[in-house]
DNA sequence: CTGGGGACGGGGCCC
DNA sequence: GGGGCCCCGTCCCCA
């Protein structure tokens, strides 16, 4: 028993020693931590207290600045932004150098402000505001290095600068210019801006945290996403600036002009975001891609002549398309040609034609897929794929029963005075371009007449007004004999051959009558083997 | 039940 | 824009 109590009394021992030297080991983990933060929260009071003094150098600076934009044309140059944010302005190059400025490299590409406002003294004030920013920013950051305080968390979050590079040079990287636009878009865009007394220093303040938030988070990741979003086209992309044009146009006229920083707030990649919306992007993209791709469209018939009645907003979008598109056609081709006398263009287009059919694929993928978005209704009597050589199919067996049934039988033959203008795919001759023109979409398939009621769609007006009465139940055509109705004409000529016993198709070979064309011909088929 | 034919409604297209 | 023709799909009747 004793040797046990004593075994126990050591191990006692031997585990409070223990227990004492981990406790020491924690402690001693916890003071060095300690220190570690203390100094880490020493270092972070004295980088505040150095932007503090430099955000009171850009405050000095920006006031000072301010009293020498209070002129008036400065104030002038800013209410014509601000009209022109609300819409009152016309699009100009002005506007959308104006706008431009989010999505390009760099802020000297954009100064074109300058020249498209047109006096140099009065934008020179808007324009002096940024680099009186930019000047001041990296002083500021000089200035900090200078007092001897080195910031090891700002070099961690400030990889470039770390690097050595000049502050300078850092400006004219890529981050840069968006801080700069940024500044200059929330100063022009903010209607009181300029307006209000060059006391009030709310307004600076704003615009200056903003930069101070923008520099201090220039490593963050979300930051550096929009970069990349914000890469901008390569200099002289026409894109970026259809697409702010229409995009800035949008924003404002809804909005009003206050809302950038509304939007941006304390965040400016939200005010970023919003002028350089990604989902919008690539529609402006998108449509000017279908434009210069839909070289088959050139070839087709111009639509934008006789209008169209679609009503639908996609629809009529993709009209447009197809009308820049085919404006490229010259529309007295007809005209001009010389087909009446050598066919030769004439031959060029059935050339093409075989060029149409033997590379589906390549010439007409764009311009089928238009006309698939245009008919929703013929994309779904079909499979999606086949759709545009079925179409072409058809559109070419109709154009053959076309041209055999057409009484002149093209240009090579029938009233070649009357007939001067030709279908570029049949070589079918009209009397005047706009029948041709429609005559065109048996061809390309364009239907620009839809119904309201479903989803038909017709090429021509007057078969759009036909069909509506599908939906109206209309039936003007009585019959005579026995009061029946119908909503057209022809079928109830159709319908009085069953009073009349006209009988006007005899079958050849069994010499039975009968009263539709059709049903001569099945007959013939089930019964005679013809065709 | 099936096939032939009539009748009808609707779309395409040209004049 | 309307008339007219052609074609097709569908329904119905009847042998």
């Amino acid at each position: 028993m004793d040797n046990g109590m004593v075994f126990h009394t050591q191990i006692a021992s031997i585990m409070e020693v223990l227990a004492n030297a981990a406790v020491a080991e924690i402690c001693k983990l916890v003071d060095d931590d300690y220190a570690v933060f203390r100094l880490e929260i020493s270092q972070s009071q004295k980088e505040n207290r150095g932007l503090r003094r430099k955000l009171q150098q850009l405050e000095l600076k920006v006031a000072r600045e301010r009293v020498l934009a209070s002129r008036p044309s400065s104030v002038k140059i800013l209410d014509r932004y601000r009209g022109m944010a609300r819409g009152e302005g016309h699009l100009t190059g002005g506007h959308r150098s104006f706008v431009k400025p989010a999505g390009h490299n760099t802020w000297r590409d954009d100064q074109p402000i300058t020249v498209d406002e047109g006096s140099g003294t009065s934008t020179q004030n808007i324009i002096m505001i940024e680099p009186a920013d930019a000047e001041a920013a990296d002083p500021g950051v000089k200035q900090e290095r200078s007092e001897g305080e080195e910031d090891p968390r700002h070099s961690r979050d400030n990889p470039t600068r770390a690097a050595g590079d000049p502050p300078v040079a850092t400006e004219d990287t890529a981050p840069a210019p968006l801080r700069s636009q940024r500044s200059i878009t929330e100063v022009s865009g903010m209607p009181n801006t300029a307006l209000k007394s060059e006391t009030d220093t709310e307004t600076l303040t704003v615009t200056h945290r903003l930069l101070h938030t923008e520099s201090d988070h220039r490593s963050d990741p979300e930051r550096q996403g929009l970069g990349r979003l914000g890469c901008p086209p390569a200099p002289g992309s026409e894109y970026l600036p259809v697409f702010h044009q229409s995009h800035r146009m949008v924003h404002t006229r809804g909005d009003g002009y206050g809302d950038e920083l509304n939007i941006g707030g304390d965040d400016p990649s939200c005010s970023y975001a919003t002028e350089m919306d990604p989902g919008n992007m690539p529609l402006g993209l998108e449509i000017q891609t279908d434009l210069s791709r839909g070289d088959w469209n050139r070839y087709s018939s111009s639509v934008h002549s006789e209008g169209c009645l679609d009503k639908k907003g996609e629809v009529i979008v993709v009209d447009e398309v197809t009308v820049k598109v085919e404006g490229d056609v010259p529309p007295t081709w007809n005209a001009e040609s010389p087909l009446v006398e050598g066919h030769s263009q004439g031959r060029d287009f059935l050339d093409y034609r075989g060029s149409l059919e033997t590379n589906l694929n390549i010439a007409t993928p764009s311009s089928l897929h238009a006309f698939r978005d245009l008919d929703p209704v013929s994309a779904s009597m079909g499979p999606s794929d086949s759709h545009g050589s079925v179409r072409f199919d058809q559109v070419f067996n109709s154009n053959d029963r076309a041209k055999a049934l057409a009484p002149g039988g093209g240009a090579t033959s029938g009233n070649v005075k009357e007939k001067r203008f030709l279908c570029m795919f049949c070589n079918k001759g009209f009397s005047c371009p706009q029948k041709v023109e429609i005559h065109q979409r048996v061809h390309t398939g364009v239907k620009c007449f839809s119904c309201t009621q479903c989803q038909m769609r017709f090429v021509q007006a007057g078969d759009l007004k036909r069909h509506q009465r599908v939906h109206t139940g209309e039936k003007p055509y009585s019959c005579p004999q026995c009061e029946k109705r119908f909503s057209r004409q022809d079928h109830l000529k159709m319908h009085m051959k069953v009073h009349t016993g006209e009988r006007p198709f005899a079958c050849t070979h069994c010499g039975k009558r009968f009263s539709e064309r059709r049903c001569l011909r099945i007959h013939q088929q089930k019964n005679h083997s013809t065709l």
